[in-house]
DNA sequence: AAATACTCACCCTATTAGGGTGATTAATCC
DNA sequence: GGATTAATCACCCTAATAGGGTGAGTATTT
């Protein structure tokens, strides 16, 4: 028979925690270790608590969730930590993922979704409701109407990587008035005057990566 | 009533074609409007059949999926494009999100899952297999052993964005010469002695976006 | 006590960036 | 078939930039 699967939930909503604790503990080999209303208040025991997966909230009294994501991690490595909050703001999820969560669930999430979420997260998944999904994908999806052309594009994704002109040139083999030509073009089709606002605008407008 | 949902595949297996279409033209309100055998063969006629959704795959006879995702989306601009392959390449993956799919699944996936997938991109969803779900997710996750501070990760961000030093400075308020310092401390630590060195090394290692 | 992080200072020079103006060829679009 | 766009290259100019060297103070953390 194999081992239980311990989960430790973070969530300052007495409610939401208990409430939840009590259906994902219910369910077949998942067992609620322990509560926490806060990670400063987790951060005392929580390695005894020997968590493979972790429920954080992210919106908590002291220590935010984001925060406590990489202090988690370097206490627990092998702990997987997923995000259960309310918050849905892009600079927060793509932080929290970046930070080393390994999925992101919006509250209104059912118990049971949370516990095939437990399950998916164990085995090398990365779990996220509908929405977040949404949003990760359209992060990588580029402006269709850009205004440069194909070559405009490739000289300025590597203006973004830092090269200079000579080097684009080399790499390209091209001539390096021909890659100022096309640094001009660019400016002139995004109307700024220098690296860091071509760069900047492109980005914006998800014209490069 | 509601109006059944179009959908049209583009695969070149007989079998994997013929077969998703059957299962899926059986679920109540999908209607699998059309298959066709490639890109090729469908540009001529895809427009009549009006697709809400376009199951795609990406190793196909002629034009491959991930070329053919542009041209579906300026095509039919309303239509999701969902990609059905066995590649799980991370640069395909990326590429066929970059383009414009609204999610990508992989070939083991059951009819239901497909079928479940179909409604989640019609409510504006991202579906991923799990799998894919779990490289997308990694491709956000940063390296948590940075050999760098902080204010050098920050400066170091700066720099990919552009910026040049003197912008730096001010937009951080700090001296030029500290920022030069925290540049070449940053320079020491990678092992490089140019800006497009120090970007290449730290995005290959996760140490920066 | 030692190491790291963050700050600032002054030496130096080759390279770079950005502006201006113009030209050729090829492809694509009405 | 005339016009626009893309891609290539040329030569004018100057202020700013990048990178190397060397050193040093303060504060925080270990």
């Amino acid at each position: 028979m194999e081992r239980n699967i311990r989960i430790v939930m973070i969530e300052d909503d007495e409610i939401i925690r208990e409430g939840y604790a009590l259906l994902i503990g219910q369910a077949d080999g998942y067992i609620v270790v322990k509560s926490y209303v806060s990670f400063d208040d987790a951060v005392k025991t929580i390695m005894d608590d020997a968590p493979d997966v972790i429920l954080l909230d992210i919106e908590l009294p002291g220590t935010n969730g984001i925060a406590a994501i990489p202090k988690l991690k370097k206490m627990l490595p092998g702990a997987h930590i997923l995000i259960l909050t309310v918050y849905e703001s892009e600079k927060q999820i793509f932080e929290a993922l970046a930070n080393g969560a390994s999925g992101y669930l919006t509250k209104n999430t059912p118990a049971a979704k949370i516990i095939e979420s437990i399950k998916e997260v164990r085995e090398g998944g990365g779990p996220m409701s509908v929405n977040i999904a949404r949003m990760v994908i359209k992060s990588f999806q580029r402006n269709q109407e850009s205004p440069l052309s194909k070559r405009e594009t490739q000289i300025l994704e590597q203006i973004a990587d830092g090269k200079s002109r000579s080097q684009i040139a080399k790499d390209l083999f091209i001539d390096l008035e021909t890659v100022r030509s096309h640094i001009k073009n660019i400016y002139l089709k995004l109307d700024v005057n220098s690296r860091a606002d071509a760069i900047r605008l492109a980005k914006e407008n998800k014209l490069i990566k």
